[in-house]
DNA sequence: AGTGAAACCAGTCTCTC
DNA sequence: GAGAGACTGGTTTCACT
């Protein structure tokens, strides 16, 4: 990994769907050697893939909201994990320090469906309070 | 937007890199009628752009915090955007419902750099106080 | 909005350095 | 590790439906 992996990298990033020659020509490589970096790239896992960048506003899911999850002593992570993921409106969700013991990033097409999920993490066993700040606006979106 | 066009952004989130010829085949379509449906979601807005997905922590970037920020009343939003914009390490950040004013979302490369980022972000005027939490480990990462 | 044909450009492989 | 060249396959435009 050296500057000119950064390099592509950040082009990348920037925009998935360049060709290796274009990417070539800004980091002074031919086509092939850049398609070599990107598949090592991909291979050691630095790179994991190429996504879409959505605007969920414009597709209706227009709730963002952060719940955090407070669980009962002894619950596996693992089990938190899955019962998070089994929940499409889950975005991202991590284990943190501090009172709560996890917050899950969730998006909704309103403040019903909002409710009504924060009411099934409840259900999911295990889950013994949860706090849910919602999203006013974003401030910051970073690519990467 | 049709239930086509919605196949077509999920088949670009899950690898934003496959070819126009790919796509139709899953959505029975011509490759050129599947650009023209692509151009169309890039124009409307609904697709922002194609990026690639990178695993920081094999980069480096292994530290993952949401930083709570407090102002002082009266703090302008775009004001606070961009402060919190111009610290790289501030991947996402949302103003929030709650009794916090805005969540960041930061990577650091360890404790160190993210004491000296909140120390950072405490002098940005107008924050009355944070409150931090560290991530212990990612739960649930969706694509989307 | 869609298709198929055609020209053009990019991806990918092998070989050589 | 990198480039050159050749082959394969993808992208894009156009005429047509």
């Amino acid at each position: 990994m050296d500057d000119i992996d950064r390099n592509i990298i950040a082009l990348l990033v920037e925009d998935a769907r360049r060709s290796y020659g274009d990417i070539g020509s800004h980091v002074s490589l031919s086509a092939p050697s850049v398609k070599r970096r990107v598949d090592a790239l991909r291979r050691s896992g630095a790179i994991e893939g190429f996504t879409a960048v959505l605007d969920h506003s414009a597709m209706g899911d227009a709730t963002e909201a952060l719940v955090e999850l407070f669980y009962a002593p002894g619950t596996l992570l693992d089990e938190v994990a899955e019962r998070l993921a089994s929940h499409p409106q889950v975005v991202e969700a991590w284990s943190v320090t501090g009172d709560a013991d996890a917050v899950a990033r969730v998006r909704t097409h309103g403040n019903l469906e909002l409710e009504r999920l924060i009411m099934e993490l409840q259900r999911d066993g295990s889950v013994v309070r949860t706090r849910t700040v919602v999203v006013l606006s974003r401030l910051v979106s970073r690519r990467n």
